[in-house]
DNA sequence: GTGTAAAATGAGCAAAATGCGCATTTGATC
DNA sequence: GATCAAATGCGCATTTTGCTCATTTTACAC
């Protein structure tokens, strides 16, 4: 009584044309998939709605704005103030993302920096958080394998 | 003679428009930021050929492919081999992301699966992977501070 | 202050895309 | 075979785009 249809009819098609061209007109789209205009349009929205599409923030490169530096800080954390500590992390520019992972109360702090000496100083801030017991700071310093998701978009994603 | 202008003019109010609406007209950002059609049109154009924008996939919510489970692993690896690994890590699918951080080979490994036994699955093959001589695995329970760099947006990078 | 080059602006215009509505067809499920 | 949702195909008014061109503003050097 709840679902008739299957439950994430994915559309390989659709997003491979986008990665491809993410300012593909939906004209382009429809005839680059085979698909009807109509139809790339109701998925797009759809997509829209139901929040498959995350923020257009991660599309913007922290190089760009001056931060070269990335860097991720593992950080311990006693577990009774992991609230207080997100928000006092969250109130830091240069963190980005903050993740709770398995174990107890760690911390994965994703941050930019505009130089050494900047990253010096947010990892002396995450430190000197209360709450934070331990940090270690690993800097980013290539890239081996660059951001990607295509590669999930093959046929067993794409049959519905 | 080389440069004339500064280095990266950077526009806040262009962007934050787009992080707003990431499907806005160009008039629509014309209208929203006060500046005029042509200058939103070329200043896109110039960020893309500048490669300041990164690729669509990164909005693409993994969860919505069917993986809802995401991990970081850790790796520790034999330094001469560490080419080759990369390469390897670049063949598993459900590997998103591969960065050498700072340290004596160490890689940080962004993974995604579709529920736990996925994991483990994904996790061992990182682990029988030749050149790896060990890993860490933590398993993202939740975000503190889900990604964002709006930010960064501020006066302090708006001035030019 | 003066000069200069890049960036921003404003106007115009044909071509293209969009945002609908609507009727029909296809597909999957029971 | 009945049924419902998705996909399709068509049309049309409105909006946006892509592009050109002339002018103005801005930043920076001399």
């Amino acid at each position: 009584m709840t679902t008739h249809r299957k439950a994430d009819p994915i559309d390989a098609a659709l997003l491979k044309a986008l990665i491809a061209d993410p300012d593909a007109t939906n004209i382009a789209v429809a005839e680059s998939t085979g698909l009807a205009r109509n139809t790339v349009r109701s998925r797009l929205a759809r997509y829209a709605e139901e929040a498959a599409l995350r923020s257009f923030e991660r599309r913007i490169d922290p190089a760009f704005l001056g931060y070269p530096l990335s860097a991720y800080v593992v950080t311990k954390v006693t577990q009774r103030k992991l609230a207080s500590v997100g928000k006092a992390l969250g109130e830091i520019p240069e963190v980005l993302e903050v993740q709770g992972l398995s174990g107890v109360s760690d911390l994965l702090v994703h941050v930019v920096a505009r130089d050494a000496d900047d990253l010096y100083r947010i990892a002396g801030r995450i430190l000197g958080t209360d709450g934070v017991k331990r940090t270690n700071t690993g800097l980013v310093m290539r890239e081996l394998v660059t951001y990607r998701i295509a590669q999930l978009l093959t046929a067993d994603d794409a049959k519905n």
